[in-house]
DNA sequence: TGTGTGACGGGCG
DNA sequence: TCGCCCGCCACAC
């Protein structure tokens, strides 16, 4: 594998999540093979605001909780994304996480 | 090289 | 589910 920076492979992995689904942040990591390093993952979504293609509004933590919604624009834009693609969201939380929820470990394999 | 940091996750109550 | 504590990883300086 080329010397890849961890961000490009968290971003890659983000840009495969189809719209209307949903994964955590441990998911990804543990997809990278660092599954202990879900924190460097939210790291790698805030470095990735120069990404214009990164739907970082699919990536919630293992709650399915929003906790990212306050590095976007607006507090509010995070859950419209959700809501436009057909993701509900109440509370700040994904009311079906568990079936809206995409494992990259398990989709891409 | 060491230190600080962060959009997390697991265990416990 | 939430709050608290602790451990983990990668990056910037």
């Amino acid at each position: 594998m080329v010397q890849r920076d961890f961000f490009q492979d968290v971003h890659d992995v983000v840009r495969l999540i189809p719209p209307g689904r949903v994964t955590s942040y441990g998911a990804i990591a543990a997809y990278l093979g660092a599954k202990a390093g879900a924190r460097t993952v939210g790291w790698a979504m805030m470095a990735g605001h120069s990404v214009p293609d990164l739907a970082c509004h699919r990536v919630v933590n293992r709650l399915g909780m929003l906790t990212g919604k306050h590095h976007f624009g607006s507090p509010d834009a995070m859950q419209q994304a959700l809501e436009a693609e057909g993701v509900p969201v109440e509370d700040d939380r994904i009311t079906d996480f568990a079936q809206r929820f995409w494992d990259p470990a398990k989709e891409l394999g």
